[in-house]
DNA sequence: TGTATTTCTTAATATAGATTAACAAATAAG
DNA sequence: CTTATTTGTTAATCTATATTAAGAAATACA
């Protein structure tokens, strides 16, 4: 079972009873942008159909893609929501994509839990993050960028396809040209 | 306040309740193994007093720190205990440590709340080891050697003291070598 | 459909950090 | 205290990836 999968199964269980009330449904274009660095009122967003991603801009304006969101993912500046600070990062759709907008911060959301099903759902969810970026940050200290692009194309088998490369790369950390180069490569 | 700070604070809280009857305390000497690669059976550790590490080892045989653990922080091989899965990390202790092991993986921890507030305890905790990773991840995509020294400097002022130089620079993704090239450098 | 824009590729050059090596300094151990 | 071991420094060389640039391919747009 894919990681992706447990979120969505498991948020399914969350959504469909206390969550229902806080949640409002839209739809986004291509390219729409849900949130900017700085912004102060942070929200959540469930992907139901589509694809997000959230990305920092740096100092130089290069942009670093933190996270793909396909269908069954939650996009969140976790650490700027819960600190009550100005969002770190940006959340925009590379998809046309109808998601769920959840308004409460994670520890309100807690409150409203009556089952312990339910905090299991939610704490496997928090744990499946963990675990996702625990494995990044162990890939970035360790592995070699084509090393860590092999990883990609089976951790996220169906991103390539959705993305251009140079989206790719950016998740990676590595520029468009080196990317390409190592696809190059790759076919001999 | 610090996030160190914050999870010591909210680890007590679970503590005093429920927690309790699964916590065994231990003291263990500088030096000792508490996990290697391959366990199967993994536990959690809470740091009374003294430090802990984890850390990986690659194919080329080089160590990866993972994560420091000084008074008030848990190491836990999160990923590994949730799926069942042969632990990925080491953990050993930096200096004399006194612990408490916690057996019960996170998410039959969660069985055993009674209140919101433990809840609500448990997900800052949560919260908080997201924020940590995504903050790492996001440096070690876009700064310098010389930028996450920085950022390591302010974010774990205590630590440079406590550990040698050369698991620092395992720490940061660079060899001692380059580590002592950026200091010499940082003097002037 | 034709044109403009974005993305991808290739290649030359530059650079941060790795590797290797040799020595100095600090720490641990007998 | 004395020696052995580990850690830290410096410098020369190497390498993976960045940067720059220019053209080709793909995509979006008018």
């Amino acid at each position: 079972m894919k990681s992706s999968d447990i979120e969505k199964a498991n948020y399914h269980r969350s959504k469909e009873s206390e969550l229902k009330k806080i949640i409002e449904t839209k739809k986004v274009l291509k390219g729409e942008v849900l949130q900017i660095q700085g912004d102060l009122k942070i929200k959540s967003y469930y992907v139901k159909k589509g694809l997000l991603r959230s990305y920092t801009i740096d100092d130089k304006g290069k942009e670093h893609i933190f996270i793909f969101a396909p269908e069954g993912w939650i996009v969140s500046d976790m650490e700027s929501q819960t600190k009550g600070s100005p969002a770190q990062l940006f959340i925009d759709a590379l998809e046309d994509t109808e998601l769920e907008v959840i308004e409460k911060n994670i520890l309100d959301q807690t409150s409203s839990f009556t089952s312990t099903e339910q905090t299991k759902a939610h704490t496997l969810n928090l744990v499946n993050r963990i675990s996702t970026l625990q494995k990044r940050v162990l890939l970035l200290m360790s592995a070699s960028a084509k090393e860590r692009y092999k990883d990609f194309l089976i951790t996220y088998p169906n991103i390539i396809q959705r993305v251009p490369q140079k989206m790719v790369a950016s998740y990676l950390g590595i520029t468009p040209e080196a990317l390409s180069k190592i696809r190059g490569e790759m076919l001999k």
